[in-house]
DNA sequence: TGCCAGGCCCTCTTTAGGGCCTT
């Protein structure tokens, strides 16, 4: 098993505007692999985000990374972001090495994306795999502190990674090791700042008219109430061609078929399952989203799950309402 | 003084309670 090596990787972000962003941030990468039980080598590439820098409010530039992957991309490009007013402008130049980029095209990380290529009911759908980190377990009370993506899909920009500014304490650094001081000065962005690149990130890996499948472990209790409630915060609608998938039905069902020596449902306990292993801190957020990729793809595996299983297993914003509705009453 | 997360699942259950999972 072969680590180390770095990738750099970018965000492409078009021309998109944004009603205030003062901040500045870089990433750094890691890698990560992983040999799974078939003896099919996955190669993993993570991002990290740190040397976060100060910005001024109205003009201001920021390299903005997420990982490329990508086919044949073999040409060095970098990228920088300009903001002046209210628009973004994106221009790239990233430093990527051949080999390496050799090397990360065998990523294979699930069988449902070669589903989605071979079946044109399913080529509408984009599953992109998420973990956020918080300051707590309440939805209310707590801020999101860091968010990491990976569109299965791979290709370049693939992954986005941030810390986020919650202008508030954290006070569970012991978790995942994002301290206060990390994330709590001008050059982490706010919420506010970060929901209009998400949102246009996401937009860039949807396919025509398709829908978005948001993949986390424990989605439908923890990730996806946290998104809604950050996003209703700031009166943003989620898109009505999101769809949610937890994973964590799929540990049940795993154990409850039987034949495994699976005796817990957590993240932890299916990493070790499958032989996945973490290059660096587990409970940060690509860290999480890399084994749960793999696992995504064991798990539907396992189970004999189709990417039409899964979509029909998935939930949307709508169906959380409800459910908290139907207890109220 | 009162609150402290919340939804799902299992069982010694179903008019309930407790454990698990996420940070």
């Amino acid at each position: 098993m072969k680590t180390g090596s770095m990738i750099f990787s970018l965000l492409h972000v078009p021309r998109f505007r944004i009603q205030s962003l003062a901040n500045c941030w870089g990433e750094t990468f890691h890698s990560f692999s992983t040999t799974c039980g078939n003896n099919s080598n996955v190669r993993l590439l993570g991002s990290r985000i740190y040397g976060l820098q100060g910005g001024q409010r109205k003009k201001w530039t920021r390299p903005i990374t997420t990982n490329i992957e990508g086919k044949g991309s073999t040409k060095s490009k970098s990228i920088k972001h300009e903001i002046l007013s209210e628009t973004i402008l994106a221009n790239a130049t990233v430093n990527v090495n051949k080999t390496q980029l050799d090397k990360s095209q065998e990523i294979q990380y699930c069988d449902i994306q070669q589903e989605i290529a071979e079946n044109k009911d399913l080529s509408s759908y984009t599953v992109i795999v998420f973990d956020i980190e918080t300051t707590g377990f309440s939805r209310e009370n707590e801020r999101i502190i860091e968010i990491a993506l990976r569109d299965l899909q791979g290709g370049e920009n693939s992954t986005f990674q941030t810390l986020v500014n919650p202008q508030c304490k954290v006070p569970n650094s012991h978790i995942h090791g994002i301290t206060t001081h990390m994330v709590n000065k001008p050059g982490v962005p706010r919420m506010e700042d970060l929901i209009p690149i998400l949102l246009q990130y996401v937009r860039s890996r949807e396919k025509p008219g398709g829908d978005v499948i948001f993949v986390a472990h424990n989605a439908r209790c923890f990730d996806v109430p946290f998104i809604i409630n950050e996003l209703r915060r700031y009166s943003v609608e989620i898109p009505p061609n999101w769809l949610f998938l937890d994973t964590l039905p799929l540990a049940r069902e795993l154990i409850k078929s039987g034949g495994t020596t699976l005796s817990s449902t957590s993240l932890a306990a299916l990493r070790d399952l499958y032989g996945i292993k973490v290059d660096g801190s587990a409970h940060r957020a690509m860290v999480d989203v890399n084994a749960l990729s793999l696992i995504l793809s064991r798990l539907t595996s396992d189970l004999k799950l189709t990417l039409s299983d899964l979509v029909k297993k998935s939930f949307t914003e709508s169906d959380i309402i409800n459910s908290k509705n139907k207890k109220k009453n």
